[in-house]
DNA sequence: GACCACAGTATGGTCTGACCATATTTTTTC
DNA sequence: GAAAAAATATGGTCAGACCATACTGTGGTC
């Protein structure tokens, strides 16, 4: 009686997702087009309609579809891409959680920081965001909106890169860290040192020059999070590992 | 009549999620507690069980809940921390939906190969696991068996750099990926140059170098996927913004 | 006392059918 | 023809039932 698999479950909405999954891939199902009712596809697919809802639950999570109710072309649902919005949920449960760190969090920024500054300055695309963004961090008056347009002008590096993927990464880790980023610029009191930073940031990606605009940012980050991790430097031959 | 909000109906599950999470940070629910069954939390809440159902599909999905059926302590909904999981559903989908694109992953997969590489050869941490992995592709006979160690290889690398959030991302790309992994051994036939990379990576991680962990990594991708998007350089002055 | 079979029970998983809120479409009325 | 009313299709919610699962308790057997 040995060497049997495990029989393994699946569950009703899992089945409902897969076969959702499946007309993507398979009849080239795209953003903007509209899945069957609720009603009509639990029919067809021989299953109930809580299932059939568990299943839309779980794709509206994952940032693919959204519903809207009433009637008409743009009632029911349709198919979307906000991956951003997905992982800000995911990323602010586990920060919740305490199963992710802040730490962890800001290192990863300062990485993706770097990669988009270093990329958009050689992608040649249009930074008239990142300056209208400049503009509106001279003229904010409160941290709060100090922070929104800087936030504005990160994520628009980010966005520069050509890279959609590191983007929503971007957006999603900006989002959580917003209330930090807040007491940093409070901390500051002055705003002229960031003010400088991201003017030379700004500068040396339209330059074209992707070590100098990546060690701007590291330069930037570092200032206005003192408590960030150290540097990379190379470690002493016999230094004992890191741990308590 | 101007001015007005529009009313935000916020649906039944999504007050339950709130609840849920206002517990977590409130209470300090960690990892490993159990939330009340599904019919109690119901009536507690004052909703209908649909709702707490859907809630749940919801917090699975994002992989902070687990669910099992049946009766005593291990039944009942769970609090867990799987952002891994959650990550690589997301990225299927979009990959699926087209929203992203191959390029876009490959690339995010490159710059954190790259900084787990140089942050793990400061970390000090323990690289038995990485040694296991390579013993382990010197006797794979088939490209699958060779790239799930080598998965757990490049895994182990982020998960060495101490950074779960970094890890979490790296095995998501890496599940993404997996089928082109298989196809680029396969077009190399020969797997005696990864292997010197793989040992070159392992010796200066293990030295301690992160600028040499760093261009190791760099060199080992562009062997395996010669397709991937070329290095950066300065931009020649005046050159034009890259077209469509 | 140790063991085992069996009923009891609490859990998630699924289904059915109903009703509500919303928004468009169709029909009726003036 | 325009306004008003009814019909209709959609998602959102609820109540109640039943099933499958897995532990818990109980009793009998040895």
């Amino acid at each position: 009686m040995s060497g049997w698999e495990p029989v393994r479950r699946t569950r009703a909405f899992e089945d409902v997702i897969a076969q959702i999954e499946l007309r993507i891939a398979g009849d080239g199902l795209t953003v903007g087009d509209r899945l069957p009712a609720e009603r009509h596809l639990a029919e067809q697919l021989q299953v109930s309609r809580s299932s059939v809802r568990e299943a839309m639950r779980v794709l509206e999570t994952l940032g693919v579809v959204s519903s809207q109710a009433g009637r008409g072309p743009d009632a029911g649902a349709v198919l979307i891409s906000k991956p951003a919005e997905a992982l800000t949920d995911l990323l602010r449960l586990h920060l919740g959680l305490s199963s992710l760190s802040l730490d962890e969090v800001v290192d990863a920024r300062l990485m993706i920081e770097q990669w988009s500054a270093a990329h958009a300055s050689v992608h040649g695309a249009d930074l008239s965001v990142l300056a209208a963004a400049l503009e509106r961090m001279e003229r904010a008056t409160t941290a709060e909106e100090f922070v929104e347009h800087d936030t504005a002008f990160h994520v628009g590096i980010a966005e520069a890169s050509g890279n959609r993927l590191i983007a929503a990464i971007m957006l999603s880790l900006r989002d959580s860290l917003r209330r930090y980023a807040v007491e940093a610029v409070e901390r500051l009191g002055d705003t002229a040192g960031l003010m400088a930073d991201h003017h030379r940031i700004y500068r040396v990606i339209a330059a074209g020059d992707p070590a100098e605009a990546s060690a701007a940012v590291e330069t930037h980050l570092r200032y206005a999070y003192p408590d960030i991790s150290p540097a990379l430097r190379p470690r002493e031959h016999g230094a004992e590992p890191a741990g308590p």
